[in-house]
DNA sequence: ACTTTTACCAAGCAAATGCTTGGCATAAAT
DNA sequence: ATTTATGCCAAGCATTTGCTTGGTAAAAGT
């Protein structure tokens, strides 16, 4: 019966001296584990057995990396924010610098539907409908990044509007947009990749893209 | 000290046979309480008896009306949709009829902002955002409703998008106009009555009606 | 006057859940 | 070789939570 010999998994992981070298991969797997079912179901219906378990820890172990259930919601939406203004900055540096707004507009756009609804992206989903979970300075703490990272629509959506391209005022325009292109969450399927008959034909996130500027922006002149 | 002999509420209501005469209004106050905790909090985070005593009953009275904690959910959501639906019915009959598509499309924004972010509107906020914790068959019966619901708003969009006013297809163009829309709730702030200084100013539905429409259409041609 | 129905209270149960505590095995540091 | 720090297990505690059950006061029906 109980074979108590199972090869077990590594254990005692002392500090790092040498410059952060494979660190808390342990960590990284409950923050992982705990945004996929954070998205599935929500914050309050997973329970941290469920995110031990898989992660094939015992009940109370992730409350050796974690002090509770909201410091561990506040990791995945930071590491989330990281990933994604990390990306954000990569696209724009991808740019040479002389495109015209809407194509920089494009840009951002595109990759915001990526760190929405690309894969593996579990980590902003959560960030945007359960942050009420949060403590009043959790949430404090991830306003600041959220709003750094949407600073940088504000300079192309204001070169839109001076070209007469976007007519609705700015700030208001900005939070649509991202009402708009957020609330894909809740409704997006991504097309398959085998094409089943039957099956409603489904945008690509290049499709949504080009439709949500074609929604918000009139020709230039 | 223990007094037991306060005005107690009247007990003991039977059946109507009257035609439904002054009907389940305990049931309705509990649907009212239920909508505005669960706007406020989330429906995981309220407990049934925090609901229960907002309308003064005793924890487990709640179950007499409803069979669980879902069914009251339900009822919060179908209560919204049966308001929304009637609203939005009444405000298009209110029009003559040769009206065109762009003050079409406006009163259907303007009456989605007023069941968003009007007062007392803690319905719709609710079944935009709960109903993941809703059983897959409840789900489909709201779905139902919505759909019905929705439906007004694309002969509206299908003619804005023939005479060329929406540029994106009619289709996507539909869900991210709701998303923009429905994403206010995350941050809109009714402006002050009386305009204290220093108050940001914050727009009233009618500016965030009128943004939308310069968001979204072009000019008539 | 009587019965029945309605709407609720009083009390509590069983399960789930967040979190704690003491200990042990492994690996690094000395 | 010894010590120390780390990462996790095993077990459990305390609270919360959805929900149940038996009873009861008041109104409606007869």
């Amino acid at each position: 019966m109980s074979e108590l010999a199972e090869p077990k998994r590594a254990r005692g992981r002392p500090k790092k001296t040498e410059g952060e070298r494979d660190d808390g991969n342990r960590r990284q797997a409950l923050i992982a584990a705990a945004a996929q079912l954070f998205h599935r179901q929500g914050y309050d219906a997973t329970s941290t057995r469920e995110i031990a378990a898989q992660v094939g820890m015992q009940p109370g172990s992730p409350f050796y990396h974690f002090g509770n259930k909201q410091d561990l919601l506040l990791a995945v939406m930071v590491e989330g924010m990281r990933q994604a203004s990390e990306r954000q900055r990569a696209a724009c540096a991808r740019l040479s610098g002389d495109e015209s707004a809407r194509e920089r507009l494009r840009v951002l756009i595109r990759n915001q539907f990526d760190v929405l609804l690309g894969p593996d992206s579990d980590f902003i989903p959560v960030m945007l409908y359960e942050w009420r979970s949060l403590s009043a300075e959790q949430r404090q703490t991830i306003t600041q990044i959220k709003d750094e990272y949407e600073a940088a629509w504000i300079p192309v959506l204001q070169s839109l509007h001076d070209s007469g391209q976007l007519q609705a005022p700015v700030a208001l325009a900005r939070l649509m947009i991202f009402g708009a292109l957020n609330w894909a969450v809740q409704w997006y399927q991504p097309p398959p990749k085998k094409t089943a008959k039957k099956s409603p034909p489904r945008a690509s996130l290049d499709e949504l893209t080009e439709a949500a500027l074609a929604l918000f922006l009139r020709d230039p002149t």
